[in-house]
DNA sequence: CGATCGGATGTTATATCATAACATCTATCT
DNA sequence: AGATAGATGTTATGATATAACATCCGATCG
């Protein structure tokens, strides 16, 4: 499944491993936490990796969390769309050709040419709407 | 159903007046800069004036600019779409029914319920694609 | 009236996220 | 050797957002 087209560097591949074993979004400074001590000791280095793991379609960036996460299909794919659980912080990518092609339809339709796709949904997991039933839980968020 | 629209503070009207003027996104402290000395030094009150101005879907956040836009269309719609030019800067704001059914159909397949919907294009306008043949223009940006 | 309550704001300080600018190091190619 | 490209280190700063606590003011109610 592992399709790398460039080699990654230490760095890189420790950011994807990290973000790989975590199954969930990690801001750049909680990576940049993990990595103290293994030689990175600032921002930008870890900054660095995650914009290469995003430019080879590795790692997608969410924005609505300010977070990376590693992607669970990895294929260069221009549209993301994630399903982010406001309860507990569950975060699934979703993947939906036909929904990819309405919404290039609808883009061009307005002559607009879209290079990148995001959609995000917040709302509550299946396994979090079950449990509220009125009363509210440990809200984790992010 | 009745949409009872809450009165808007001195603070909230300016804001709101600022961005419809506007006509594009401005970020929180564009908002701050431009509210100094008329009484407004920090920035909590103009965070607290745009998230009273969002809660009434008078104004969305777009997440991948970090920043606010005046609802082209001041219904409460849990879904907004923006097309945004990373060339011009110009952010236009979508509606599309079918779409917006899509999107719950595919959230509510999986379990998910969605309370809120971003979808956020990036790419270029119609303008700016007509405009560009290879070489790249003055980048705008925000 | 006076109590009290909610909404908005002021104020100070800090947390969190992201990049600029410049130096260094190494592998690779010529 | 010289040149190039990519990665990293280092320092500093910019940009975005919130915590915590104090004050003010209009509406409501006993
Ligand atoms: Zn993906
Ligand atoms: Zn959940
Ligand atoms: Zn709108
Ligand atoms: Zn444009």
């Amino acid at each position: 499944m592992t399709v790398r087209r460039q080699p990654l560097s230490q760095t890189q591949t420790r950011v994807l491993d990290l973000l790989s074993a975590a199954g969930r979004p990690l801001s750049a400074y909680d990576l940049l936490g993990k990595l103290r001590g293994e030689g990175v000791n600032a921002p930008p280095t870890v900054y660095r990796a995650l914009e290469k793991l995003v430019r080879e379609g590795l790692v997608h960036r969410i924005e609505s969390l300010n977070a990376f996460v590693a992607c669970s299909t990895p294929h260069h794919h221009d549209m993301a769309t994630f399903a982010i659980c406001d309860q507990c912080g569950l975060v699934t990518e979703l993947t939906d050709r036909p929904l990819q092609e309405q919404l290039a339809a609808m883009s061009s339709r307005s002559g607009f040419h879209a290079t990148r796709m995001m959609v995000e949904l917040r709302g509550h997991c299946a396994a979090c709407a079950a449990k509220a039933h009125g009363h509210g839980a440990s809200d984790h968020a992010h």
